[in-house]
DNA sequence: ATCAGAGCCTGCCAGC
DNA sequence: TGCTGGCAGGCTCTGA
């Protein structure tokens, strides 16, 4: 399930194969993914790519402008099980399933955005000015937060912590996984009111959400369920999880078995002696 | 202000 | 073998 560090991996991996090709063709397989504007020219055709960027979880394909016209700015979110990858030829794609947009860049090349699930999506937008209203309404990415933005955003809150570090608005890319997998590494619960926390208490969140994240991109941000390698072997981003899936299993710090209980509608696991 | 709950959607898995 | 039910979760909406 993409969060912050697979959305940074699809992202890097894209950049070079996208940035400067000119899209020659869109095909829309279903149209009830996209928000705004479906025309094709919304959707990038004719464009060519200028930057790709990401705030949270979100991606942005930005077109490059053309004379006076602004570059136009598809939005790309991924929802649990959403896959955005590029093929060298077309055909790499006639088995896939779920396949509800596709891509076709001059000189070959096919980008395809696949989503069984459906809770991502795509968003047409006009240009970069319309791209920074809708990224204002994002706290801080993940990556660049400080204990201050944290206390500043949440620290007056009587939610529980790990509902404000869901809240996109309080800081951006955060999902469940490393929701519980910071809250662990900074030693809070994830039950403990915002306003009960202390600004050192922010300030070693900040660190430790920084630091999980960070450590997930490096490993390839491979954090689906039943990611393994093609070696058959699990994934290392995977077997990094201190918490997140290993409820009832020992706290990797002291050992006593770790508790899961629902939190803010999502499976939680903390350990009750490591975490105050 | 904050919560729980429902809904969207499909793949997977345990249990019958 | 095949069905059913529960679970997973990002996000939004409703009602308490």
């Amino acid at each position: 399930m993409p969060e912050l560090p697979e959305v940074e991996t699809v992202r890097r991996s894209l950049e070079p194969l996208l940035v400067g090709a000119r899209i020659s063709h869109v095909e829309l397989r279903r149209d009830d993914i996209v928000a705004g504007d479906r025309s094709a020219a919304a959707l990038l055709e004719g464009a060519s790519v200028a930057s790709i960027a990401r705030r949270g979880k979100q991606l942005a394909l930005i077109a490059g402008a053309e004379g006076r016209r602004p570059g136009r700015v598809l939005v790309v979110h991924l929802g649990m099980t959403g896959q955005l990858v590029h093929h060298p030829s077309a055909r790499d794609l006639s088995a896939s399933t779920h396949v509800h947009a596709l891509w076709s860049f001059d000189g070959g090349g096919v980008l395809s955005f696949r989503d069984p699930r459906r809770f991502g999506g795509l968003w047409t937008l006009a240009d970069a000015t319309e791209l920074r209203a809708r990224w204002s309404l994002l706290g801080p990415d993940g990556l660049d937060v400080t204990g201050a933005m944290l206390r500043e955003r949440a620290g007056e809150s009587g939610r529980a912590v790990k509902a404000a570090l869901l809240d996109q608005g309080v800081v951006a890319g955060i999902g469940n996984i490393y929701a519980d997998e910071s809250l662990h590494r900074a030693g809070i619960r994830p039950t403990r009111l915002c306003r009960r926390i202390r600004g050192a208490e922010w300030e070693s969140l900040a660190a430790s959400i920084v630091g999980v994240l960070g450590s997930a991109i490096r490993a390839g941000g491979s954090t689906v369920r039943d990611y393994v390698g093609g070696t058959g072997r699990p994934g290392a981003a995977q077997r990094a999880h201190a918490v997140y899936g290993r409820g009832g299993e020992p706290c990797l710090t002291c050992g006593r078995p770790l508790r899961s209980m629902s939190l803010a509608q999502r499976t939680t696991v903390w350990c009750h002696s490591c975490q105050r």
